[in-house]
DNA sequence: GTTAAAATATGACAAAAATCATATTTAGGA
DNA sequence: TCCTAAATATGATTTTTGTCATATTTTAAC
């Protein structure tokens, strides 16, 4: 339902919230090792998410990637959406068809709260938000 | 997190629930056609089942697979756990090291109640109090 | 016992996901 | 303006997952 890719993108958009600004960007190869994500795998990823304007990069010598302030105010769903396809994660935990509250599988009240609540927890807190828990204590890296 | 087997091994198990007894047994292949999944993949799942005592079979003439009552006592999770693995399973869905409730990661608050949910609500139900759903009314096949 | 009907075991093949490699483009600094 | 450092684009390779095929073993019925 959330595929690898995606927890290495979440990965690296955190240690980016913590560690980048608009004056600070940092090289792929300098997040690839600290996340512990292979170099070019961690490449793709963010430039697919830099391509989707969720986090931001400039190239060419004191470029790198970072997150601009609007970058912070983005969530978590929004990096996964980016990733997996948006089938993938509206599916049903698993993937029934034709289900719902009216008329649902015999697994539906058994899957469905759990959907419901990771959905809503995922959108809820920002990037920002998540990379203050940290610095606070409340929280610890890395994943 | 579930796999595709996965949730073709609960069919499975659920149309067993359903339409199979001890006096009863129903062939793979007329298993495969009803619940929609290929002959050749749901003899394997279905074997897999049967070594681990989760589900029952005979070969030979007027053999089959079918859920005994002690079978049908059983619950999703023991099906799941059966066709993924045990680490995939505990692993959390973003599948986070080291992080627990004490030293938790940026994400654990936000992943670990619709975990939590999830593993409680595969477990409590038994696979016969599923099939009860259906023939009440409650809930509706095919999946 | 022999035969036929079923599951079982084994493994080949295909598709998708994850990983790695390389050539191209862009931007800053000498 | 030219060189170099970075992201970007593209796609090749590997691994995992899903799918299919076939030979073997077991069991019931005659």
């Amino acid at each position: 339902m959330i595929s690898n890719s995606s927890k290495y993108a979440i990965k690296a958009v955190l240690y980016l919230a913590l560690h980048s600004s608009e004056d600070d960007k940092i090289m792929v190869k300098d997040i690839a090792e600290p996340i512990n994500v292979p170099q070019a795998y961690i490449a793709k990823l963010l430039q697919e998410l830099a391509k989707r304007n969720l986090i931001s990069s400039t190239r060419g010598p004191k470029g790198g990637f970072y997150l601009s302030e609007e970058d912070k105010k983005g969530n978590i769903l929004n990096i996964v959406s980016a990733i997996d396809s948006e089938k993938k994660l509206n599916a049903c935990i698993l993937s029934l068809e034709h289900c719902n509250e009216n008329k649902p599988c015999p697994l539906h009240h058994i899957i469905s709260p759990s959907k419901t609540i990771l959905m809503k927890n995922l959108k809820t807190k920002t990037i920002y938000e998540l990379s203050l828990d940290v610095k606070n204590g409340k929280a610890f890296l890395p994943l």
